[in-house]
Order: C-alpha cells, then sequence, then structure tokens
DNA sequence: TCTGGGGTCCTAGGACCC
DNA sequence: TCTGGGGTCCTAGGACCC
C-alpha cells in the first residue's frame, strides 16, 4: 500500500510561510524569467488563472486584484522541501517524485488506521514546516495519485482520501476525467475519448490490450495500476541520473556569436558544478540554441554534440567543448532567445573508465576542481569563473519580483521585532 | 522472375511528469 | 516587449554485424 504526499501550491505555501500577509489573498509564482505562472493560490485560481499562463497576458489582471506576485525563488523552495521529506521519513520509508511530491510505503499498516495516519501526517508537516499537505493512498502509485486528486477536490475528504476499497474506487471514478490520470496527458486523453474512452471509470474498464495499442505499454500499465495491480515499484533509491541539464532563455536575444559563447560558458560551468555535486562525469556534451517560437522571429534551431575521450566534470574542458560547439553552431542574422548545456551518458566519477590516449592529469584536475568548489562554496555562487562566461551579461535572466532566501542565506534570515 | 534471418546499437522524435 | 526548466520512458527507423 502506497500513500502519497503532495504539497498544495507548494510554491506559494513556501512563500507563505514567511510572509503570513499572503494568507487569504491570491498570490503567483512565475517561472525563470518572469516568464510564465508555475504556481497559484486557490484565490488565484478562482480568479480564473491557468497553469502556464504568460505572466505579460496577465498585468491587467494582477492589477486590477492585487495578485501578489513572486519571481521562482529555487533555494528557498528546494531547502523547504527537504524538510518536509525530513518530516516524512519519520513516518515510514519514503521516495521522493518530486519537489513537492513524495510517495510513502505502507507496508505494514493496519487498514483502520491509514486514514488517521494520513491525517497525522498532515498535521505534523505543517506544524513542523508550515507546509500545508493532501494524502492519498492506494494500493498502487497510480491509485495513490488518484487518491490525492479527489482529497485535494472534495471537502468532505479533509486532505486525505484512501482509494484502497473496490467499491468506493468503482463509485469516484465515473466522475472523474480520464486525463487527471497521472500519466494520461492531453495527447492520449484526445486518442482515449476518439474510442470514447473518457472518464476513469471508463479507462479502467478498458481491455488493456486495446490501452497498449492506442497508446503503447504505458498506457498497458496505467489500466492495470487503476485496477489494483501493480506495476510501478516504489524506488527507495533512485537510479543515478542519465544526464543533467542548464538551459535557460535570455533576459534579451542574443545576436552575436562573443555573447552566445558566453552565455553558452555560463551554463557549461554551472553544468559541471552540477556534476560534481553529484559526483558524477559526463561522456557527451551536447548544446542547443534556438529562436523564439512564439512571436513571429524567423525560425532558427540549432544542436550539437562533443563526445570527451573519457567522462568529465572538470570545468574548463566541458566549457572549452561547449563554447567551441556554440561558435560552430552560432548564425548570424538570428535574435536567439534561449540556449542550452546538456552532460549525457553520465557515469559515477569513481568507477569512470580510462582513455589508455590521453595524457591528462586527473589528480591535478580535481585538486583544481575541488579548490574552485570550495572557494564558490565559502564566498559565494561565482567569486571565481572562467572568463568566458562574460561579467556584464546582458543575456542573464529577469527575476524583478525575488522573495528572500529565508532559510539559506544568513542575510536574508527573517527579523523577529519584540 | 526470383535476392535471408536475426540480432545490436544509435538517434530522433514524441509524450509525459512536476 | 514579454511565453520555464529539468527530467524520464517508449518507439521507429537506419546502419551495421554475421
Amino acid at each position: 500500500m502506497f500513500a502519497l504526499v503532495d504539497g498544495n501550491n507548494f510554491y506559494v505555501s513556501c512563500e507563505r510561510v514567511f510572509n503570513p500577509k499572503l494568507e487569504g489573498v491570491p498570490v503567483i509564482v512565475l517561472s525563470n524569467n518572469d516568464g510564465c505562472v508555475v504556481a497559484r493560490s486557490a484565490e488565484a485560481k478562482a480568479l480564473g488563472i491557468p497553469m502556464g499562463a504568460p505572466y505579460f497576458q496577465l498585468k491587467q489582471l494582477v492589477k486590477d486584484h492585487g495578485i501578489r506576485t513572486f519571481s521562482s525563488n529555487y533555494p528557498l523552495y528546494a531547502d523547504m522541501s527537504q524538510r518536509v521529506v525530513t518530516v516524512l521519513n519519520g513516518f515510514a520509508p519514503c521516495e521522493v517524485y518530486s519537489i513537492d511530491e513524495s510517495f510513502l510505503d505502507l507496508q505494514g499498516v493496519p487498514p483502520a488506521s491509514r486514514i488517521q495516519l494520513g491525517h497525522d501526517i498532515r498535521q505534523k508537516v505543517r506544524r513542523w514546516t508550515g507546509i500545508p499537505t493532501c494524502v492519498g493512498i492506494g494500493p498502487t502509485k497510480t491509485l495513490a495519485k488518484l487518491a490525492n486528486h479527489v482529497a485535494k477536490k472534495r471537502p468532505e475528504c479533509a486532505g486525505v482520501c484512501d482509494l484502497s476499497d473496490p467499491a468506493l474506487r468503482r463509485h469516484v471514478m465515473p466522475a472523474i476525467d480520464a486525463g487527471e490520470v497521472w500519466g494520461i496527458g492531453p495527447k492520449s486523453a484526445k486518442k482515449l475519448a476518439g474510442v470514447g474512452v473518457r472518464t476513469v471509470a471508463d479507462l479502467a474498464g478498458m481491455a488493456p490490450r486495446l490501452a497498449r495499442q492506442l497508446l503503447t505499454v504505458t498506457g498497458e500499465r496505467i489500466v492495470h495500476e487503476l485496477n489494483g495491480t501493480r506495476c510501478i515499484q516504489l524506488d527507495l533509491s533512485p537510479p543515478p541520473k542519465q544526464a543533467t541539464a542548464v538551459t535557460r532563455s535570455f533576459g534579451q536575444p542574443v545576436t552575436t556569436v562573443a555573447a552566445m559563447e558566453e552565455a553558452v560558458a555560463s551554463y557549461a560551468t554551472r553544468a559541471a558544478e552540477k556534476l560534481r555535486q553529484e559526483g558524477m562525469g559526463a561522456t557527451a556534451l551536447q548544446v542547443f540554441m534556438h529562436t523564439n517560437p512564439f512571436n513571429g522571429d524567423p525560425r532558427c534551431s540549432r544542436a550539437g554534440l562533443h563526445s570527451f575521450p573519457e567522462p568529465s566534470s572538470d570545468t574548463l574542458e566541458i566549457v572549452s567543448a561547449a563554447t567551441r560547439l556554440a561558435r560552430r553552431l552560432f548564425r548570424p542574422g538570428y535574435r536567439f532567445s534561449k540556449a542550452g548545456v546538456m552532460a549525457l551518458d553520465l557515469v559515477a566519477t569513481a568507477d569512470a573508465p580510462r582513455d589508455l590516449f590521453t595524457q591528462a592529469d586527473r589528480g591535478k584536475s580535481a585538486r583544481l576542481m575541488e579548490a574552485v568548489d570550495a572557494l564558490n562554496d565559502r564566498m559565494g555562487r561565482n567569486t571565481i569563473w572562467t572568463a568566458a562566461a562574460g561579467i556584464n551579461r546582458p543575456w542573464q535572466q529577469q527575476r524583478r519580483r525575488l522573495s528572500p532566501n529565508y532559510t539559506t542565506k544568513v542575510e536574508d534570515l527573517p527579523m523577529v521585532r519584540l
């Protein structure tokens, strides 16, 4: 049996923990570059603001209703997420599924006390971290997700729903759209509607073979999971990452090779830092860049790959490969709006294969990177960096409405007045 | 006229998730 | 003027092997 614990409007809730004036008023959090809406309070949802709405289209609404608006403050949300997980680990073995969702293993919990456990979890997480949550319980992950959906939508659940009883499932499933099921996106929902499958009940009653024909194995698995047959296991120690990416939209369009090289070098620097934090090396590096697909600018989309002779997490190597690719891919005459660096085919540094023919001194590189990381860790990110990443950085993103890093920066600690 | 069978690996593209 | 970022999994098709 699984429980899915999910933070309500997670980013908004994080902002509210340290700014109680945000309670009861509409609040939204924006994506990077203040581009579009990625989190909404209940009050903002009630105003009809859809998920993913471009911010510039909402400015009037924001003004009219006094909607409080924040740039996303990722360090704050990540730290709050960790605090929630710490509390959850006190209840049961826990798979962290995303920044605001975790699956718990309820094996051994007597059926009669599951609901009470759900309420205990909610109460403790709320009291210890300030984050409101909902808890969904079910015999498969897909049913636990569905139960969580029900817990959120139905006030009488008081935030906890257990869908382990098939009779209860038969009762709720006809009232929920198939598109709400975990793994059914807009395209699949449309395909399903084409064969008359509209509700979760329809989907659960579908012949597994037909589901496979329409939606490949993933579709067949969903049908089984909805009927209580477990196809997706709990992953208590998630497998190592296969890839890591650093991609950003620019604060203003990039039109020169020099600016593109700088931007890509700075993303590559960050990618190398991430690799070292995770103890991984990249076998290959991909760089891409493209123009804005929305605003009618001439389209240009470019991508290129570089393979390393042996896995690397060395900033200098990665930056040099990335800038070479950027130079090669860049085309003058276009207004590029976004670029990215992706480190691929990651290998744990400890058991990375060595190249027989390269002379690189791995020990020296490792010591240099250790020194760089130590400096940037102690004195603040970007205390030292490669000159390739530029100084003025006109392409850097806009984040005009950033809240303080209440929990991760000494200068930003909240003040208490007596 | 008629041109095999069985396998692996790689890549690109699509769909989905939060 | 202005539309996010970071991942995963699956499939199809091509190249290549013996």
